[in-house]
DNA sequence: CCAGACGTTGTT
DNA sequence: GTCTGG
DNA sequence: CCAGACGTTGTT
DNA sequence: GTCTGG
């Protein structure tokens, strides 16, 4: 799955990566995005620039927001039947711009010296990026929803797919990254069977991981030690 | 018909 | 255990 | 995803 | 809004 990673390129280097321009001065890099902070888009709205919308889609017609805490992630395999993406799969598809995503690891627990060997599990942070370092696109789903007073608020969620043979190790799905030359084909207008064939695993020989240290699992926690390979492990 | 859910991951 | 907030 | 809260009444 | 379950 998806639920937490990094983006953390300088402002001109995201707009030629991308071809957007960032009309605002609220752009940072960041170590630790997390689930409804509002992070970096390009959204078929308004494919020409970046976005900020928040992380867990708020279908349009929720009764309350605190519904996008549970749509995180949405299933690529069931992506056109589900009520709450099969809308925005037709006409709200975005770019979620990362560097790097996190994944914990459910590993045995070693015990300590003089300790007796214990079968308690740990659950281990792992960072996974492109072997060359680069930026990428995840393929997103996005909507609006208005709350009583009429306020929008515009909302994302990430498509997963089955894991890749590098990441099965650390866990079994991953999100969807799309090819370089197909990120504008995403945004462009709908083609069900061309939309769908984008949703696969990327390829292991483009990828590597490596351990992190445990502060990534607090989301108050967003600097540069986070994306540093722990050595002790 | 109305009421109630609408999600993923992981674990059992 | 389960939900909310980040 | 993980971390942290999870309750009411009443009083300051 | 739209689908499923009763």
């Amino acid at each position: 799955m998806c639920g937490r990673f990094s983006f953390t390129a300088r402002r001109d280097d995201v707009e030629n990566r991308f071809g957007v321009f960032i009309d605002t001065d609220a752009y940072i890099p960041r170590y630790n995005c997390a689930p409804s902070q509002k992070l970096s888009v390009i959204s078929n709205a308004s494919p020409e620039k970046l976005s900020f919308y928040r992380w867990g889609l708020i279908p349009f017609w929720a009764k309350d927001f605190s519904i996008g805490n549970k749509m995180i992630n949405a299933r690529a395999e069931s992506i056109i039947e589900k009520p709450s993406f099969k809308n925005s799969f037709r006409r709200k598809r975005c770019l979620v711009l990362s560097d790097g995503f996190y994944e914990w690891k459910k590993e045995e627990k070693v015990a300590g010296a003089g300790a007796v060997a214990g079968k308690k599990e740990e659950k281990v942070p792992y960072r996974i990026l492109k072997k060359d370092n680069s930026l990428f696109a995840m393929a997103g789903l996005w909507d609006t929803w208005k709350d009583a007073e009429g306020r929008e608020t515009q909302s994302f969620t990430i498509i997963t797919t089955s894991a890749n043979d590098l990441i099965k190790d650390i866990h079994h799905r991953m999100p969807v990254i799309l090819q370089p030359e197909h990120e504008r084909l995403w945004l462009d207008e709908f083609d069900k069977q061309k939309h769908l064939e984008l949703l696969k695993p990327y390829p292991s020989e483009l990828m590597k991981t490596y351990r992190v240290s445990k502060l990534v699992n607090s989301p108050l926690n967003d600097n540069k030690e986070l994306i540093q390979p722990l050595i002790n492990s």
